[in-house]
DNA sequence: TAAGTAACTTACTTTTTTGTGCGTTCTTGA
DNA sequence: TCAAGAACGCACAAAAAAGTAAGTTACTTA
């Protein structure tokens, strides 16, 4: 294990963290392509402000891909890439983690 | 997958968030029994309140386990849960999620 | 001419998280 | 008598994240 093991794990869940790029990402699973207005009306909590800043962040660290068409009204379209894809193992992991809790009781 | 592993997987996540947690974690892991002082010394950019908050909290979750020995100076150890412990893979599979980035290149 | 549409910006406010510095406790040794 | 040591707690300040509401663009259709 070298040395920057602590570190990189730290630099990936900063890649998750916060309120809402979890639940976009989960949208996005399984190849799902949706657009804009799509991940506002599944995610009806967010505020477009957040919506749009969490997109581009997670287009920014190459985690979704962003399709613009050229048309009017506007469509944009959002999709994992291959490697946002690749979560999925490192998501169950965590999940399954989770789900364990209750078989591990600590000895008083 | 149930409909609740989005929401589990969020809460998993949470319980890693923020700035200290992972370093604190991560000095913990083998079942490294530290004091407090010694996480001061090994962390030495965290103050003594963050230091204190970060690991009620992961006491309060279930991932570390605090014994507090009655002496003057007080000494207080820390290590892990055996839950606490479990997520070594988990963070593994994060990290090679990580390492394998720049095998995937996007095609534009 | 005017309203409608999708996908955002921008300016501003509120909330949450993090940081700073000092105080506390109790006993021991100089 | 008094400083030292370990592990905090507390009040307050700064910084970061999130939320709110209104504005923008550029065509299309009524």
């Amino acid at each position: 294990m070298p040395s920057t093991a602590a570190a990189d794990t730290l630099k990936a869940i900063k890649l998750l963290e916060g309120r809402w790029k979890l639940i976009i990402l989960f949208h996005l699973f399984d190849g799902k392509v949706q657009r804009y207005s799509d991940l506002e009306r599944l995610i009806p909590d967010i505020s477009q402000k957040m919506l749009a800043q969490q997109l581009r962040r997670l287009e920014f660290d190459g985690i979704v891909h962003r399709t613009v068409y050229p048309e009017v009204p506007p469509k944009v379209e959002y999709r994992l890439t291959e490697w946002g894809q690749a979560l999925c193992p490192a998501l169950d992991a965590l999940l399954s983690w989770a789900d364990q809790k209750d078989s591990f009781e600590e000895p008083a």
